[in-house]
DNA sequence: AAGTTTGTTCATTTATTCTTGAACAACACT
DNA sequence: AGTGTTGTTCAAGAATAAATGAACAAACTT
C-alpha cells in the first residue's frame, strides 16, 4: 500500500517536472529568438535551465527529440557564448553541461559573439568613407564629412555602452 | 569651356555622391541585419542618412530599385520605431523623409518595438510557473522554485538596464 | 464626380536560414 | 588492430522570413 502511493507521489512528480521543463524550453525558445538565434538553442538552453542536474549530449537528445547535428551545432554555440558550462562527472566519459545562470556572462557571451564583429566590420567600413573623402577638394563633401562623424560618434557610444550593460548585469550581493 | 568643365565636376561629383550612398545602404544594411532587421528596412535608413536633402517614397523606390510594398512597409517600421522623420516641404503634396540622427532615439525605438513585447511575454509565462508551482506541497520543488527566483532575478535586472542603455545614448553636449 | 497621384495591404513568389541525417573523426576498451 | 561509443561536419531538404506586384484605398485636381 505504501508502495502503490511512493510510485503514485513519483509519478505527479515526474509529471510536473516534465511539464516544468517544457514551459522552459518554450520561454527561451521564444525569448532567445527575439535575439535572432535558431528556436534549437533557445530549446537547449531550457532544458538545461529546467534540469536539477547536468545532462549530457544523449539526453539532451532524446528529451528534445532533435537532431544529433543540431544539438551539437546548438550547445556548440551555447557553450561557445558561455550560456552553457560542461561539468565533469566522475566515472563517466560523455561530457555533462548545465546552463550558466549570471546573466552578466550570458550578455558578455552574445555580445563577444554578434556585436563586436559587427562592429569591427562597421569600423572598417567606415575609414573606407573616410578615406575616400580625404583624397577630394576639401569643402566639395562637407555634408559628406558631416555624417562621417555621425558614424564616428555612435561607434563611440556603442563602445561605451557595451561595458556598462555588463556591469550593470553584474549581479549585486543581496540577489 | 567653362560649362564643359563645370559639367565634368559636377558628374564626378554626382558619382562620388552615388558611391558614398552605396556605402552607406550597405553598411545600414549589414548592421541592422545583426539586429535581425531585414535588409530593405536597413538599406532604406542607410539611403537617407547618406542623402543631404530629405528624399520622398519614389525617390526611394527609383534609388534603391525595390517593390513599393518592401519601402512602404520599411518606411512604416522606421517611422514607427522613430529612426526617420517625416518632414513637410512646402508646395509638395508628397511626404518626405530624413534619417534621425539621434542614436537615443533609434534605441528607443527598437527596444520598443522588440524588447518590450518580449519582456511582457516572458512576465506572463513566468508568472504561469509560479502558480502551477504554488499549487503544489511545499518542500517538493524547491529547485523549480528556486529556478523560478532566477527568472524574476533576469527580469529585474533587464528592466533596469534598458533605461540605462537609453540614458548613455542620450548625446552630451559637446558631440 | 471622374480622373490622377500617392501610398498601403496582402496573397504569392523568392530567398534565407534552420534542421536533418549520413558520413566521418576521436577516443576508449578488448 | 578491431569494435563501441560519443560527438562533429556538411550537403540537402524543410521551414521560415522577406520581397514582390497587383488590387485597393485615400486624397487631391479639374
Amino acid at each position: 500500500m505504501v508502495l502503490s502511493t511512493e510510485l503514485l507521489e513519483s509519478k505527479t512528480e515526474l509529471l510536473r517536472q516534465q511539464q516544468f521543463e517544457q514551459e522552459c524550453i518554450s520561454l527561451f525558445a521564444g525569448s532567445l529568438h527575439v535575439f535572432g538565434l535558431p528556436n534549437s538553442i533557445g530549446s537547449i538552453y531550457g532544458l538545461l535551465f529546467a534540469s536539477s542536474k547536468p545532462l549530457c549530449f544523449s539526453d539532451i537528445v532524446e528529451s528534445l527529440a532533435m537532431s544529433k547535428g543540431s544539438v551539437s551545432q546548438g550547445l556548440a554555440f551555447l557553450r561557445q557564448s558561455g550560456a552553457v558550462k560542461a561539468v565533469k562527472i566522475l566515472g563517466e566519459r560523455r561530457e555533462f553541461f548545465e546552463a550558466e545562470l549570471a546573466l552578466r556572462r550570458l550578455a558578455s557571451g552574445l555580445i563577444k559573439e554578434k556585436i563586436r564583429p559587427m562592429t569591427k566590420e562597421t569600423r572598417a567600413a567606415v575609414n573606407r568613407l573616410k578615406d575616400r573623402a580625404a583624397s577630394t577638394h576639401a569643402g566639395e563633401n562637407s555634408f559628406q564629412i558631416d555624417r562621417i562623424k555621425q558614424l564616428e560618434i555612435w561607434h563611440r557610444q556603442l563602445g561605451r555602452v557595451l561595458p556598462v550593460i555588463q556591469t550593470i548585469l553584474t549581479p549585486s550581493f543581496h540577489e
